[in-house]
RNA sequence: GGCGGCUUAGCCAAGUGGUAAGGCGACGGUCUGCAAAACCGUUAUUCGGCGGUUCAAAUCCGCCAGCCGCCUCCA
């Protein structure tokens, strides 16, 4: 069927073809690190991942760039307010990055470059400009003529007039034109800064995802991302930097995430709304903040919130239920020769929704399916070998089913059994009930049972539900769980 | 003001011309001493409203209503 991505550039989903057969080369605009990262660039971050483990999976040979902006006002102001060097700010916030992302499941890019490794690459490129009559400089600071370069605003869809006329650009003694921005800022008094033909200075936000993105990928790449607030003035301005610089058109597909919000509300500082992925992550397991991120379309805005986080959390645990039941089929052998479509077109069905612009919902509504089709066989099947397919084809839909999900989701990495027993004791520490306490009351009321003394054991269960605890009763004895 | 997007069951959410995926919840059932958990089953004659195009529309077009994003640092 072919691999479809909707192009923010065209506005349509089109064919993905490489620029180099079998190759893909592909940039995502990382984080500026000043702050722990928040729910929103976990979207982001794990939206890309799955698209760059499915590239892996059909096949492709990937180059994965994504960067750290080590350099910027924010991180300047913020070093100055904790009177830290703003280095070591920079690079603490690196290394707590990487501590979420490792958390999150997510795939280490092939190049994690920082701007201010590729100062002499932002010079190079800027000198380019310059030499074109694409950029001036001004008193040490060197602006790029956006007037100078007429495809400006295809990105975005803006045109250059209605940019002038809307008031909100600033407006700047230095800049020829209100649109210009600044490719390299003159260093002012205390701030870092690096040597240039155009004086002591620093490289502007734009330039670094420009010289970066040419240096390991080239001046004409396969694909782009970033979030959707990126595209406008960020990758606007990175199309003009570069194609100017070069005369190549640089990006073939420009990939944009929707953002999140929290509670129905725009996530930000001034509203005090902003979750961390850190905090997330001592509440909820991180297969289910992936499973949530994911179960909406990755260009639809999507809502955090209690239900919604919840509900993740329970789809996933029927997905390692169903994994336990499989497991358990498989062990068992069977004689059954065919297997239910949900099953058997499982592979096929989920590479065609991803094929459709990385429809996760609907590959993850597959996995359900499937869930479902393995839960009958194992309901109805019983101890009866004679209904369990053959051992041979239900290893094969292990084996697909954990392709898709773990693979390409990053879900389902633990072994069931360990996540569904963590699932219920996750909690347990915040009781005022000793976990070995438990254990005897459980044990007491089991041998209550055993004696068909039931209103002692119903005694006993009551007073573990007190504490927060639930008896459940299976065939192999009684165990217990932390009430939600 | 300019540009773009969205509106599908109680809630979340796929579906861009061929007659409504999936999840949560709710309800019914299996199991159980009774429960719980797990599992199975049921749950939108209909896709914001009104018109139009078509043999056929949630899907295309027009108008109306409501919501949202970007235009400024932002994933």
């Amino acid at each position: 069927m072919g691999l479809k991505i909707y192009n923010t550039l065209t506005r349509k989903k089109e064919t993905f073809e490489p620029v180099h057969p079998g190759k893909v080369g592909m940039y995502v605009c990382g984080v500026t690190v000043y702050d722990m990262c928040h729910i929103g660039h976990a979207r982001s971050v794990v939206l890309f991942d799955v698209i760059y483990r499915y590239l892996l999976k059909s096949g492709f040979q990937v180059t994965y760039v994504r960067n750290f902006t080590d350099i910027d006002d924010k991180i300047i102001n913020r070093a100055n307010k904790l009177g830290e060097n703003w280095k070591d700010l920079a690079e603490r916030f690196i290394k707590e990055f990487s501590v979420d992302m490792d958390a999150l499941g997510v795939k280490r890019p092939t190049i994690e470059p920082k701007a201010t490794d590729h100062i002499p690459d932002i010079l190079s490129l800027i000198s380019a400009l310059i030499e074109e009559a694409h950029a001036y400089e001004v008193d040490g600071d060197v602006m790029f003529s956006v007037s100078s370069f007429s495809p400006y605003g295809k990105l975005s869809g803006k045109k250059t007039e209605d940019l002038v006329s809307g008031a909100r650009v600033d407006v700047d003694e230095k800049k020829k034109d209100p649109l210009d921005f600044a490719l390299w800022k003159a260093a002012k008094k205390g701030e870092p800064f690096w040597n240039s033909p155009w004086g002591p200075g620093r490289p502007g936000w734009h330039i670094e995802c420009s010289a970066m993105s040419m240096r390991y990928l080239g001046s004409s790449f396969d694909i782009h991302g970033g979030g959707s607030d990126l595209t406008f003035p960020h990758h606007e301005n990175e199309i003009a930097q570069s194609e100017a610089a070069t005369g190549e058109s640089f990006v073939r597909f420009w990939i944009h995430n929707g953002f999140v919000n929290i509670r129905s509300e725009k996530m930000s500082k001034s509203l005090g709304n902003v979750l961390n992925i850190r905090d997330i992550l001592k509440e909820v397991h991180p297969e289910a903040l992936r499973l949530f991120l994911l179960s909406s379309h990755y260009r639809s805005p999507l809502d955090f919130n209690d239900t919604s986080i919840r509900e993740a959390s329970v789809g996933l645990e029927r997905m390692y239920s169903a994994l336990m039941a499989l497991e358990e089929l498989i062990n068992a052998g069977g004689i059954v020769n065919e297997l239910p479509e949900e099953l058997s077109d499982l592979g096929s069905k989920f590479e065609d929704a991803m094929d459709d612009d990385f429809n996760t919902p609907k590959g993850l509504a597959l996995l359900f399916d499937a869930s479902r089709a393995i839960n009958r066989i194992h309901a109805e099947a019983g101890p009866n070998k004679d209904k369990i397919p053959i051992k041979e084809s239900l290893e094969n839909v292990k084996k697909t089913l954990l392709g898709w999900a773990n693979e390409v989701l990053g879900l389902l990495n633990e072994a069931p059994e360990i996540f569904i027993e963590n699932a219920r004791r996750s909690g347990a520490k915040d009781l005022n009930i000793t976990k070995e306490e438990i254990e005897r009351l459980v044990q007491e009321r089991s041998e209550a049972r055993k004696a068909k003394n039931f209103k002692l054991g119903d005694e006993i269960r009551n007073r573990l539900l007190e504490y927060g605890i639930l008896i459940e009763d299976g065939p192999k004895g009684s165990t217990w769980r932390v009430r939600d």
